[in-house]
DNA sequence: TAACCAGTAAACCAATTGGTAAAGTAACTG
DNA sequence: CAGTTACTTTACCAATTGGTTTACTGGTTA
């Protein structure tokens, strides 16, 4: 139980880095090896590695090697978890807005 | 346009710590003052005002003084662009499988 | 006014981060 | 077998983080 909390603080630490969020939105794509991954930004590979080492870290990708290269495919689910953290507490937050809208409407309708 | 992406980068690492996670819950539920929001961890005023910070910094919630005590209160909207960003991902990703599902349907006609 | 209370500021600390350069290793290619 | 490619390891660096203690300020209360 403790260790969702760890999953998310981990996920949502993964996502806070610009690079990172490229590398999830081509993942997302389809799988890709670390050249490729690497090619759009003017970064040296183990710059890189760090990064997807992070990213597999959390869980929000894989990786496994094929020859002398190392192929990098997304986790959905992983990503799936830290949306649901969001819209759990947007539920929460709507649910209070709501019986707020409800209470202002049971005062408009006693005056 | 690189803006929105500091705001993503500034919100997710407020969200990457379970302190801070904390907070956005009990916040969400209604305003609070800064002591209220540290009784909870075995924590001392000035770690919490810090977390506080960044949290403000990333327009998660904003503060207003009241006499001597500071009320902060949940900003949703930041909250959703998080989320925003994790659902249009989810999107591309689903968009992905879709068409290889269709793929696989024209297979299965086809033999 | 004296005492207390809530927050703030400042200085400090160990650990982590995001990057580099340089030197390896293992797998292809000619 | 020699050379190139793609990753990997190691060591290093400056900046940031999450926490502490101590001291101070400004509001509230007896």
């Amino acid at each position: 139980m403790v260790n969702h909390m760890v999953n998310l603080d981990s996920a949502f630490h993964a996502l806070a880095d610009p690079t990172r969020r490229a590398v999830i939105a081509r993942l997302i794509k389809g799988p890709a090896a670390v050249k490729d991954l690497a090619a759009p930004f003017g970064m040296t590979l183990p710059a890189i590695l760090k990064h997807l080492r992070v990213l597999e870290a959390s869980g929000l990708i894989g990786t496994e090697k094929a020859g002398r290269s190392r192929i990098c495919r997304i986790n959905p689910e992983r990503l799936a978890q830290a949306e649901d953290w969001l819209s759990q507490q947007r539920a929460v937050w709507e649910g209070r807005t709501d019986r707020l809208t409800a209470y202002a409407e049971t005062l408009a309708r006693k005056t």
